[in-house]
DNA sequence: TGTACATCAGTGAACGCGCGTTCACTGATGTAC
DNA sequence: TGTACATCAGTGAACGCGCGTTCACTGATGTAC
């Protein structure tokens, strides 16, 4: 249930690493410490995709996947934690990135939803064990206060969307954030689904995120039922 | 981060249990050793609600919880995964039992439907960490086929609700199996993000759990966007 | 230009821990005669 | 009614493992004089 597959190199490989980086693992020079910690984090988010694991990930591996002994992590990082928090923040600035990337280029907010929603859900199907410990492990990584996370940069996006589609009379008035956690929920669900059960018979992928998003779309351009018919 | 609470009693305690169930731990007679399997499935169960953490229920502390060394409980299970997929079948019986009762007394599909997510939804929340092992983890737990799941008869309550629904002209006709993997979804997200991050500053559960409903409900009576206007 | 020295990136070996699991056993329960 | 024996539910102690982390160190790099 564990293979890591082709298994890290062993410990003495001064040769390993990415092909076009021959010689790597010179000591960094006097103050160039700090390019370890980068190194550290790539190192760290491409085991988590390899080993699709997060318990697998471990500071031996990712030590033998940079080239360097474990002790070295902790020049750079307190504990595991601290690697692992580092490591989020990355990808949760990628997500950011991409989410405000979908905007562009569009003006009507409900094509815009629709695009930041086919963006999330390819990033989470893209990296899925990054998305397993951004959203659906049980604790944030420590240091991150919940307020930090749900008026993240992520959510405000939606938050602004829905709120311009209202303003545009595309959504019945009501409460921007209440509807944008409603449509981050559905299409949470359809991707923490895909990646939690990837053995599962689904039907095609692409319908499946078709469909999601027409079933947002459809659903939150009425009023709600106790309003409607 | 891994508090036990009052923590287990200690191995040699002999009057441990429920309250109501003094002088426990008398060992089996002869032909009922099954007995045991019993009390260690419900206090694994009791244990992964207790704890909180999956991780955190050890072979060794299910075994104190039942009045017993660890060993004992090979007994009855060949190993920790094959306890931990009694304990889930024990619990999907439960979901499955829950959904098809919210059925009964209620005529109209679209209100069915209604009442199965709430009672999907709660039941989550409920045992959070039973949810977690059934629908949030990686891997089913070793035994169940992945048609075993998808076709189970959680799933196709719903699938047989829209259905109804499509031929009482409530929901437009389509793939009913579609239709309910995209509801399933929706409302398995607000579950899953309540459950993994419960310290967030969310809204109101209640309103958050209704308006997922009429999203659901408003989403899925009308014809998909491309069809509408 | 040469040498003693401080800095600091990185090492090697080991720590204690809790885990799942195994193995040889014990001793109460029930049965055969 | 009594005794030798088989059964089998459960025990006690230990196993090997991989983990995160620590600690005393090394030795190349750069600097002061």
């Amino acid at each position: 249930m564990r293979r890591p597959g082709p298994g890290p190199t062993p410990p003495d490989s001064l040769s390993s690493g990415e092909p076009g980086d021959p010689a790597r693992r010179h000591r960094a020079r006097r103050g160039q410490g700090e390019l370890l910690r980068r190194e550290i984090i790539d190192a760290a988010t491409r085991l988590l995709a390899e080993l699709g694991d997060e318990e697998a990930v471990s500071m031996r591996a990712i030590a033998d996947a940079v080239g360097v002994t474990p002790p070295s992590i902790y020049l750079h990082f307190a504990d595991k934690n601290e690697l692992l928090f580092a490591v989020c923040e990355d990808r949760f600035a990628e997500l950011e990135r991409r989410m405000t990337a979908a905007l562009v280029g569009v003006a009507d907010p409900l094509t815009q939803l629709r695009r930041i929603g086919q963006t999330y859900i390819r990033f989470g199907l893209e990296s899925p064990e990054h998305y397993r410990i951004l959203f659906m492990s049980r604790d944030e990584p420590m240091g991150t206060t919940p307020e930090q996370l749900t008026e993240s940069a992520a959510l405000l996006v939606v938050i602004d969307t829905v709120d311009r589609a209202m303003q545009a009379g595309q959504i019945p008035e009501g409460d921007p954030k209440t509807v944008a956690i409603s449509v981050w929920a559905s299409v949470h669900g359809l991707t923490a689904l895909l990646i939690a059960k990837p053995g599962w018979a689904w039907p095609d992928t692409e319908v499946l995120i078709a469909r999601q998003l027409d079933l947002c779309e459809s659903g939150y351009r009425r009023v709600p039922p106790g309003g409607d018919a």
